[in-house]
DNA sequence: CCTTTCGGAGGTTAAACTGA
DNA sequence: CAGTTTAACCTCCGAAAGGC
């Protein structure tokens, strides 16, 4: 079963409609748009504990239990959902993840897979430079508090102190009391030892001609009103494929709560601490010492922190202020200036030094068709270097290499966006970067397309040229990326934190 | 129109807890 | 010590800003 998605489905309810690019999944000529993770490709790691989380949520149906499934993915719903086909906006399938980007993609906080080279380098013709980038070991010793523990019976969540947190169903669900009750469509399986039944899933056998979801029977499944059995319970999808055996509320790691409500302090109960809180300090002051390490003060943090994260945002996401804190533990000198107070220092980093390697890439390569990219486990012999291509000798620049130099120009100019003090931040970045960036210049400084249409993007022939020249450019240096890239992000943070230092 | 920026949603998984 | 819970760490989508 395709790895991340498996085990990322537990988080997220696949809509039904599955939107064109998770679709795609099914379709081989477009599986890298939404990779399918071949099981050959991940880690025996990863495979057990991906079973072992399958086992632990729900035991998986008899063989045979399920006729085959119309649609090879799951449909699910949460309790009172609106069926995503009753709505305007289908709800988006689950986002599948590799574990590891490479360096290059992570760059260009562009979807990489898998393999390597990665799609995305070997489109790019620079497989040699695919190296996966480093992970982080994540941060032990860190106290936490008292772990809630499920309440099996009522549903709720209650935690070793005695507070009650409620559960994604009781969140999300008025339950009105005269909601009608419908009785788990057969056959199902009951809930592993200790769910809620409430957590139960029905399976959906299909849909009927208008969308609705139809129950092994045939009948419709109803929606729309407080469902006691919400969760479809998909069969297996054919061979071959791979379709989650289980989703729902209860099988995401966050345990217990809705994804929707995933960030910590929504969900309606703002009140309920995490146990991380308790101990791990105070959220505020990690920001202020990072702020600190940043250069920053505080109060200008603040302000830009996002509107939606810590603000005004009325329907904010807690857990993302939760996030961005969590990259400014003071018990760890910071990578990067933290001039958002906000998550992903990584990509901040990377868009502080690196403007977006990806927009340096051609894509495809000249010379290659923008046709559908392989499927994954396809996709390992590099793209011949295209005919237009100057650099035989080398492999075309990044994505990152061409745009770099012209940006961080660009940037450190002073170039403001939205936010006045994160620019002047992010000057201070680029100009303390401009080590890097004098790396990467001498490459064209041309800036080159692939933003949105990216992955699945077609480059204009301009693109391509620019991209082609700057590759030239760039491989008259020798050397390449890969040097330089395998190096980047490290010397990067090496900077900055000579930076911090100051 | 195109590229870049970056806010932030969402996924993964190892460390902390917990109960047996 | 195995199972559960939590959050650290990470990926990358997609809208908005800015430049040409
Ligand atoms: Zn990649
Ligand atoms: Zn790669």
């Amino acid at each position: 079963m395709a790895s991340s998605q498996e085990s990322s489905s537990q988080n997220h309810p696949p809509a039904p409609a599955q939107p064109l690019e998770y679709q795609q999944q099914n379709d081989p000529q477009q599986a890298a748009a939404y990779p399918y993770i071949d099981p050959s490709v991940m880690n025996s790691q990863q495979q057990q504990q991906q079973q072992q989380q399958q086992q632990q949520q729900h035991p998986p149906p008899p063989p045979g239990a399920y006729p085959p499934q119309p649609y090879g993915y799951p449909l699910m719903f949460y309790p009172s959902f609106t069926p995503p086909y009753a709505q305007s906006t289908p709800p988006k399938a689950k986002r599948a993840q590799v574990r590891n980007a490479c360096t290059n993609c992570q760059k260009a906080c562009k979807r990489c897979d898998e393999v390597r080279p990665c799609t995305r380098c070997t489109k790019y013709g620079i497989p040699n430079e695919c190296v996966d980038s480093e992970r982080k070991k994540r941060k032990a010793g860190i106290k936490r508090g008292p772990y809630k523990r499920k309440a099996p019976d009522d549903g709720g969540v209650s935690s070793a102190d005695g507070a009650r947190t409620l559960t994604p169903q009781a969140t999300h669900t008025p339950a009105p009391p005269q909601t009608p009750v419908y009785p788990p469509p057969h056959p199902y399986y009951p809930p592993p030892p200790g769910q809620h039944p409430s957590h139960q899933m029905i399976p959906i056998y299909g849909l009927a001609p208008n969308g609705t979801p139809l129950a092994m029977d045939g009948q419709p499944i109803q929606f729309g009103t407080t469902y006691p059995y919400p969760f479809a319970y998909m069969a297996p999808g054919p061979p071959g494929h791979s379709a989650p055996m289980h989703h729902g509320p209860e099988s995401t790691p966050m345990h217990g709560v809705h994804p929707d409500s995933r960030r910590s302090g929504d969900a309606g109960d703002n009140d309920v601490k995490r146990p991380g809180d308790a101990t791990n300090g105070d959220d505020d002051d990690e920001e202020a010492a990072d702020d600190q390490a940043a250069g920053h003060n505080a109060s200008s943090d603040q302000s830009h922190s996002s509107p939606i994260n810590g603000n005004s945002h009325p329907t904010s996401h807690p857990h993302h202020p939760h996030q961005s804190q969590e990259h400014m533990n003071n018990s760890q000198p910071p990578y990067y200036p933290y001039s958002h107070p906000g998550q992903h220092m990584y990509e901040y980093a990377q868009h502080q030094h690196q403007h977006h390697p990806s927009s340096g890439y051609p894509y495809p390569p000249p010379g290659v068709p923008a046709a559908q990219p392989p499927p994954i486990h396809m996709q390992l012999q590099p793209v011949p270097a295209p005919p237009s291509s100057p650099p035989s000798s080398s492999q075309q620049q990044p994505p990152s290499a061409a745009t770099k130099s012209a940006k961080k120009a660009k940037t450190a100019k002073g170039k403001g966006k939205t936010h006045d003090g994160d620019m002047s931040m992010e000057g201070q970045g680029e100009a303390a970067g401009t080590g890097d960036s004098a790396k990467r210049s001498g490459k064209s400084g041309k800036a080159k397309k692939m933003g949105a249409a990216d992955e699945g993007g077609e480059p204009t022939q301009a693109d391509v040229d620019a991209d082609a020249a700057a590759a030239v450019a760039k491989g008259a240096g020798g050397g390449g990326v890969d040097a330089v890239d395998g190096s980047e992000v490290a010397q990067d943070r090496e900077d900055d934190e000579d930076e911090l230092m100051d």
